[in-house]
DNA sequence: TCAATACTTAGAATAATTCCAAATTATGAA
DNA sequence: TTCATAATTTGGAATTATTCTAAGTATTGA
């Protein structure tokens, strides 16, 4: 990351944080740049981790905080998939989530354009949000099962 | 459940736990008609709760086991809708679910034939299984806030 | 009939998350 | 600047959902 890139990042972070009713804090600016760091879906723990790599005296709690922070004011989405620990991802452009089920790896997957075209909801539903999850296996893992 | 419902449903039960080399017993049948009498998508506690009225002395553990034992054999599945316990839903037919956000109902909806027209994948992945959760409004909720 | 196996059960253990209360830090009005 | 107020961080306790364990029961089939 270099300086632009962090200044773009710290002022985005803190624009959002402020108008989320949030103070722009070291801890959440840390938190956030070890999410745009390595986009693989880290859970609290994970990020826990490589967070004190650069401020070790980050306590997981304050991960918890910062990561739900970073959630309410738009800059993070929580990412649930089967049981297990939620994931966290700085990927806010619509997009839903292949989970490779031999390495774990959880990606991102573009959406078209139009939302959903197949599903038709019964008569009074009113959707608001549609969350899809893809499971199968990965160009990687598919390659070494061969 | 009439007699003959319940006479299909023991049947089925019973060849789809053999066959998935497990055995029928008077628990799994409790846990399995529970789910089959109304389908909410209880959590195993649910479960625990309704079993109990007509098995009092059934524990906790064992409603895990035979949910476990009926998902392995493919007369149930499990639901993760976001965080919070996983619930178990008996409908093996290919569909999606609604989640209210008002009132945390989720409700079963039919997808169409052709699977997923939209979403294309990258070159190399492979998809197994598409899960969809929609997250909205159902009708009665809609109708209480007009 | 009896040994092997499967099943049920209570309770302990674990994993992920939330809650709590005290210490620290930031803010902004006087 | 100074001080009260509010927000944030923190370690640890509490909670929730689930899995594990080991002992007791029941079932099966040689
Ligand atoms: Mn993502
Ligand atoms: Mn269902
Ligand atoms: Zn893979
Ligand atoms: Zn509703």
């Amino acid at each position: 990351m270099n300086l632009v890139e962090k200044k773009t990042m710290s002022g985005d972070l803190n624009e959002r944080l402020t108008t989320g009713g949030f103070r722009s804090t070291p801890q959440r600016e840390h938190v956030y740049s070890v999410l745009l760091q390595k986009r693989d879906h880290p859970t609290a723990e994970e990020v826990f981790i490589r967070t004190k790599k650069t401020m070790p005296d980050i306590s997981m709690a304050t991960v918890y905080n910062c990561l739900d922070a970073l959630v309410k004011c738009g800059l993070a989405r929580q990412v649930t998939l089967d049981r297990g620990a939620t994931r966290f991802c700085p990927n806010m452009r619509e997009h839903c989530h292949f989970y490779c089920d031999s390495c774990d790896t959880v990606f991102d997957v573009d959406l078209p354009e139009k939302p959903r075209p197949g599903i038709t909801l019964p008569h009074g539903f009113k959707a608001k949000h549609y969350e899809v999850a893809i499971h199968g296996i990965c160009p990687e893992c598919a390659k070494k099962k061969k």
